[in-house]
DNA sequence: TTGTATGCGTTATCAC
DNA sequence: GTGATAACGCATACAA
């Protein structure tokens, strides 16, 4: 029934579908060698002989034979496919962070998978499990909110992952990101440096979202330190959009001028030019009534005018050490990712001065 | 040496490596019943009576057992995987697409690998063969411009794919997209229609881009028919960037009155707004001196002031609808996607208007 | 350098 | 409804 007799025209008696594909078998015999050879040729050519090997390559390619990944993947009990999942691909932070991932992993011969969870836990864990279920070697997650089976998933079956865009001293997983809640006492320092007394903050919601809640922690404690809290109706949370940004703007010149904060902490870039849109159509003058903060410093940020003062992040160093962390894991056996803070950089523009 | 007399403390010898992970088989040993039955509790649930599928469940929990990926794959011929292959994830654009991909494919049971081509035909050729090597099931590429060996390793290991954000009647290709040159003729013929005679066109580089070279015939066609060319020194090439934007601005700007363009049409948002944001910091009046039109529509165009006049893109629509089309081909044998022509949708704002 | 034989983990066929 | 068993396509230990 195999190989070496049986003769090319006379089709193999086959009891189930097979992919209808040629098979590394049909280049084996019409290259007149062993399926054994032929494997060798495409993965270790330094241990064929030169004849042989181009003979093999020409048969491969007339016969247009592309090695089937089951097969391959259920012989070296390899894959060759990583995975990332983030909330989602619409903001840019995450864009950047995934493709820069994918090139680190492409000059590895890696494929990636990419899942967005929607800041959903739950369906992230879904979206994990998905990739789990089609092999994934190693994983990135966005964030550090997921759920402890999703965890306990994947070192029980030894998968290798990291959490990206966030960073904490003795997180009990590899993080590759930078410390949200230092970076926001930083933004809020430097107001209160100015002579800042009252302030506002316009953030992107913070459910399921440990990023934003660390922000929200650093303002807090920044503001504590300096004797002072934030008024309920100045913390303004919602969807990271202009049009959001416009309103709370909006919102915010509609108090009177003796109580209306001076300083306003937006949780992203988009956000406080949001901000910035709403008040300089209320008439509002920046930033001599109001001083405006972004952050990621997204290439816009600089080129307005005022000039967006914000906090810079390296969403593709990030991406690109975590998806350099995970490579270098598939090295060698029971290797753990290590963790990277990335350092972010306060971009002092035009937006902030001191209070009037 | 097989199943049912191994005592369960007796691991089998193995001459191979295989994954250290909880086999189907071992599932079935300790659940007393054939890998036949456990597989099918899993695909084929309601053959399987209600106890013995409980009992597996319950063993396949306990042991932490998931279905090696490369196993069934090669048995069921189904990877449950599907690739795309864009320029970059840095344009929003893309990202967009790939979003609402992954969307759609997610709910049919399908993971996603990404790649780039960095709009380099000859790296998203390596790209796809990888996939293709991690067995991918139908692929959405990026814009026309591929090389023919790819379409034709397609067509030979009968992989469907579409071709995404361009759209031709009698493509030899599924597209899903828009006809790029009949939005730039409206977008001409609009401006011409408020009496411009003068034009200028900040566009992104056409090398390997079939998308900018149907904009510029666009144009150039439109302008033609009305008996105008566009001088050679008004067509500004280079990356699609705010500062590229910027400086084709002053470069413009330098330029003697009489002999200036009264419109500038740019290939995307992003360059308009470099245009407006270059136009504006050397004192220039738009819409009095200078009408300025985009391309996509995105949310900061329609908030900026004065609001960008540009040309509206569903990429999401683009995205779910590409999707769609490949996974009903997986559904029937030999069935080809459909091409899809999207609409798109002329936003006039406030950065148009009649020439002085 | 090359060939032989076998295992990788699952699904599908067929018989019961 | 269930079990036995043969594929699925490839890589690799081992022998030659």
């Amino acid at each position: 029934m195999t190989g070496k007799l049986g003769e090319p025209g006379s089709p193999i008696k086959r009891s189930r579908e097979g992919s209808g594909r040629a098979r590394l078998e049909e280049v084996a015999r019409r290259a007149g060698v062993s399926t054994a050879t032929v494997s060798r040729a495409f993965n270790l050519p330094d241990r064929v002989s030169p004849e042989t090997r181009e003979r093999i390559f020409s048969t491969a390619k007339a016969l247009g034979w592309v090695p089937n990944a089951a097969g391959r993947a259920l012989a070296s009990n390899r894959t060759h496919i990583a995975g990332v999942i983030i909330p989602t691909l619409d903001n840019e932070i995450f864009s950047h962070q995934v493709g820069a991932m994918q090139r680190v992993f492409a000059e590895h011969g890696l494929n990636l998978l990419i899942a967005c969870s929607n800041y959903d836990p739950d369906l992230g864990f879904l979206q994990a499990k998905a990739m789990i279920e089609s092999g994934v070697e190693a994983l990135a997650l966005a964030g550090e909110t997921h759920p402890q089976a999703l965890y306990d998933n994947l070192d029980a079956l030894r998968i290798p992952y990291v959490l990206t865009y966030a960073y904490r001293d003795g997180a009990p997983h590899a993080m590759v990101g930078f410390d949200n809640e230092a970076a926001f006492v930083q933004i809020t320092d430097y107001l209160l440096g100015l002579g800042h007394r009252r302030f506002a903050v316009v953030m992107q919601p913070s459910d399921n979202n440990d990023r934003v809640l660390s922000r929200l922690r650093g303002i807090n404690i920044a503001l504590r330190n300096a004797g002072l809290t934030l008024a309920p109706k100045h913390l303004i949370i919602g969807k990271a959009s202009l049009d959001f940004g416009i309103s709370s703007a909006h919102q915010l010149i509609a108090e009177p001028a003796a109580t209306r904060p001076t300083a306003i902490i937006c949780g992203n870039d988009t956000l406080a030019l949001g901000v910035q849109i709403g008040l300089t159509q209320a008439g509002a003058d920046i930033p001599g009534d109001f001083s405006i903060t972004g952050f990621d410093d997204i290439e816009l940020a600089s080129k307005l005018s005022p000039a967006l003062t914000t906090m810079f992040v390296d969403n593709r160093e990030i991406g690109t050490i975590a998806a350099q962390q995970l490579v270098l894991c598939l090295g060698k056996e029971n290797a753990a990712p290590q963790s990277h803070q990335v350092m972010t950089v306060l971009r002092v523009r035009q937006t902030t001065a001191a209070p009037a």
